[in-house]
This record gives structure tokens, C-alpha cells and sequence, in this order.
DNA sequence: TGCAGAATAGTACGACCGTTCGTTTTATTC
DNA sequence: GAATAAAACGAACGGTCGTACTATTCTGCA
């Protein structure tokens, strides 16, 4: 029943002996922690049991134990594994783009597109905020750690393109930030728990809103380009033709 | 040390014969809700335990578990009391306002308000709809139902002020709606969880700026009312006056 | 005052938790 | 292939959990 968790790599020929750190243990342990990444974002951190991964590992209790030491490690272990996926997934891949509105549009579509996709999974550092934020600790701060790192990143991408003149010179990084932050954590809300319908076409309008209302009024932006100013892109086609709002309870 | 849970009431001599639906037993099972409340928005639905709960309450576990026989109907019934606080502390005053603009304005003060206070308490609505957002169930449903409850009454309050003529005739009522829990979300998420400072006054301008955009230039806004139209309301007195950034993390 | 019935306590059970420890298997090095 | 180290196992511990039973205490009403 009990398979082998990870069989010897080396057996590959063409790779020519693992470097030092990167022995069998090192490979089972990496297996390990995406597996209950997998397992942390449906159920939580918190939910994580090492006996359930142990099960989905096909190992022991013990085994899966060893690699960690304690609980709280291997916690800490996902939310660094995490954090290392959504940089790879969302922020390195940005900066191919040139400072300012062009970056900071690509930084909100990959954070949609990220997000759009956990709406079935889960996102640990939505989920792990509610967890933790009254239980101080280690894995508290990796998780702080991770969501401000991401967030100053995000910040400074709002600084660069009202820097750059893509947006009022007056514009409020810091609320400008907030509000986007906004969208985001009102669309796994409303699409993951409530699951009410049209979710994503909102916070993208929403983004839109926010990118019109702090200066950026470019032909690219969802809002019709050819309405009077004075009314800017409130209610675009993408929402209420579809008229989703009949199902609304 | 087992203090008697709750004294007799009908030792009050004003209060005639208590009603025949409001024994003993019902006034206990009340105290218990509303401990269990109280732990509930700290710890979580989930993390409520019925050990915990009974020495809280200073009584034995059975003598709480019988009150309920289960612990889903207990999580129920706290879903069911927060709803029933909700209800009378954010919606039933505002419908002391005229209907439109007032009003709505009227609902986010409450909001905010009630959520400025859970930034140290924690929100079931919040906490539970990550907890319960895989997990099929009534607690679930409790939940959910008393969400959307309020989502839909305030979706009511803007289109009662768009029809009213306080915003534009063409504002999405429900993209507004949608907008605005996501300031309300990233009030709780920033301030609870991040501990940003200053997310309390970016929460209030958001809304200020959310009304600007769909419609509503009246003078008791929080925008700027003399800049140019162009310019509506980007970073107001209120938040860059303090130079609340610098006091950051 | 005394008696039904409600309310609470007490005890026990089985399940799962994280963790420890000694043993056994597997991988790496010589 | 033997020696040595790393990795995984298996059983057990102490603990908490929700729940099921029975016994006791209390309350409300005749």
C-alpha cells in the first residue's frame, strides 16, 4: 500500500548526480510541502494535519513529521512556498513591462487571473489573514511578512506610473493601493463564499473605475471611451448587458 | 467554583410571572449565545469548542452541549444572534433617514462603524466566510443567507438613491454595491490582520470617492468640493493632511 | 409542601491531534 | 560489498474534541 514517496532521481542518466543539497530528503520534503500547500489552500493552514498529508503522501505520520519538527514549521514552510509561487506567478513576470501604467495594469491582471483561480482553491494569504490575525506567532509573521511584501510591490508600482504621468501628479498611492486591494478581497468574497455570479467582470470594472478616477483616462481602460467626461465609464457593456443582476437574491 | 449559571429571574417582583417560553432554561441558552459570540468573533466558528465555552460559562459541558445537542446548532445560533446584532445596530437606524443618498450614507457610517469596532473583536460574517467557503452545511447556509441579507439591503439603499436622483441615472447598482464591501474588506483585512495604520480614513475616502464617481457632488462630501471637476476628490485634507504614511507599520 | 419535569452535572467513549522514541529500511560513501 | 548516515516506519503517549449516556439538582406549579 505504501508506495515509496519519492523514487531515487538520480536513476534519470542525464543528470548527472544531485548537487550536495539536494539529496532524496530534500526532494520528498519538497514534495511534501506542496502537497499541503494544496491541502492548506482548500482547508486552511489552520485545517493542515500532519496525519491527513501523511495519508495523501503515502507516508507516516512520522515520516512526514521528521522533515519539519514541529507543526508550526511546516506551516511556515507553505506560506514561504506560496509566497514563492506568486512571485513567480504574478510579480516577476511584470517587470518585462515598462514602469508605470503598462506594469501596473499587468500586475492587477495577473493578480486577477491568480485570484480568478482560487476562487475554486482557496488563497492562503486571504484565508491565513482570518486565521492568524489574532494569534500571535512565527507563522503569523511569515504570512505579514509575504502579504506586505506583495503589497509594497504594489505600491510602488502606483508611485511609478503617477511618477511616470500616467496618473495625477495628486493621486494617493497609498489609497489608490487600498482601494484596489478592495476589489480583490471583495471578489473571492462574493465568488468563492456567496458565489454570486459576474464577480470577475466587477472587480475588473471596478479597476477601471480606479484607474479613470486617479487620472489615467487611455482608450486601453474598460470604461467606453466615448462617453462625456463628466460620466466616466460607470456601468460598462461587459456588466449589465448580460444582465446578471435579475439573479441577484 | 461552579457558580450557578443564571440567578433566577423571577426573583424580580416588577417583572410578573415570566412569559411561559422564557424559563429558566432559555435565559441560560442566551447567555451561553451570547458568550459564545464573544469567542466566536475572537476565535472563529470553528474554533468555538464546547470545553471552552462551558468554563467561560462557569457550567459543566454537558450542561452547555444539552442546550443545543450539537455543535452545529450552537454555531448556528451565534450565525443567528450576530445576525440579529447586525441588524440592529447597522440597519433598522438608518431607516430613521430619508431614502437616497442619506440613507446610503447613512448605512456605510454604520458599517464602518461596526467594523472599526471588530477590527479588535474579528467579524463572523468575514472569519465564517472563509471558514465555511469549501463546506457544505447549514452553518454555511446561516451564514451565507444573512450576508446576502444585508449585501442585498444595501444594493436597495443605491438604487433607492440612484432612482432619487442622487447619482446618475446610468450608475450600476451593483457594481457600487460591490465596490464598496471591498473597502469594507480591506478595512478589516489592512487594519485587522496587516495593522496598517490609516486604513480607517482610506475606507472613508474610498466611499467618498466611490459616491463622486457614480454621481454625487453634493457639498457633505469628503472630496475637495472646489478642485476642478477633472480632479474629483484624489487624496483629501483628511489623509494627507496627518501624514499618516509615515507612521506606517 | 411536595411532586413532575426541566436543567445541569458527571462520567465515559471513540476519534483525532501533535509529538516522542526506538527500530527498521533505504540511500550514500568509502 | 561493507560501513555509515539519512530517511521512514510503527507504536505509543497525553491531550482535546464532540457526543452519549445516567445521575443529580433545581424550578415551577398544584
Amino acid at each position: 500500500m505504501t508506495a515509496t514517496p519519492v523514487k531515487a532521481v538520480r536513476a534519470s542518466p542525464m543528470v548527472a548526480a544531485l548537487p550536495k543539497n539536494q539529496q532524496k530528503g530534500q526532494q520528498t520534503k519538497a514534495a511534501i510541502v506542496d502537497a499541503a500547500l494544496g491541502l492548506a489552500t482548500q482547508i486552511g493552514l489552520e485545517g493542515l494535519s500532519i496525519g491527513a498529508l501523511a495519508e495523501l503522501m503515502h507516508m507516516s505520520k512520522s515520516g512526514v513529521f521528521a522533515h519539519f519538527g514541529s507543526r508550526e514549521e511546516l506551516q511556515i514552510s507553505v506560506v514561504r512556498e506560496y509566497h514563492s509561487r506568486f512571485e513567480d506567478e504574478v510579480f516577476f513576470p511584470v517587470l518585462r513591462q515598462p514602469r508605470g501604467l503598462p506594469r501596473l495594469r499587468a500586475m492587477f491582471h495577473n493578480w486577477m487571473n491568480r485570484t480568478s483561480i482560487e476562487i475554486d482553491s482557496g488563497c492562503i494569504y486571504i484565508s491565513g489573514a482570518v486565521e492568524f490575525d489574532d494569534r500571535p506567532g512565527p507563522v503569523r509573521d511569515a504570512l505579514a511578512d509575504s502579504v506586505r511584501t506583495w503589497l509594497a510591490a504594489m505600491f510602488r508600482a502606483v508611485v511609478q506610473a503617477r511618477d511616470a504621468g500616467h496618473l495625477y501628479p495628486q493621486a494617493d498611492a497609498h489609497q489608490m493601493a487600498f482601494e484596489i486591494h478592495g476589489l480583490i478581497l471583495a471578489l473571492h468574497y462574493e465568488a468563492r463564499f456567496l458565489k454570486t455570479p459576474g464577480s470577475i467582470e466587477r472587480a475588473e470594472t471596478g479597476f477601471a473605475n480606479i484607474l479613470a478616477r486617479y487620472g489615467c483616462h487611455e482608450s486601453t481602460a474598460l470604461a467606453a471611451p466615448d462617453q462625456p467626461r463628466v460620466i466616466p465609464s460607470v456601468s460598462p457593456k461587459l456588466v449589465s448587458a448580460k444582465s446578471s443582476s435579475s439573479k441577484s437574491s
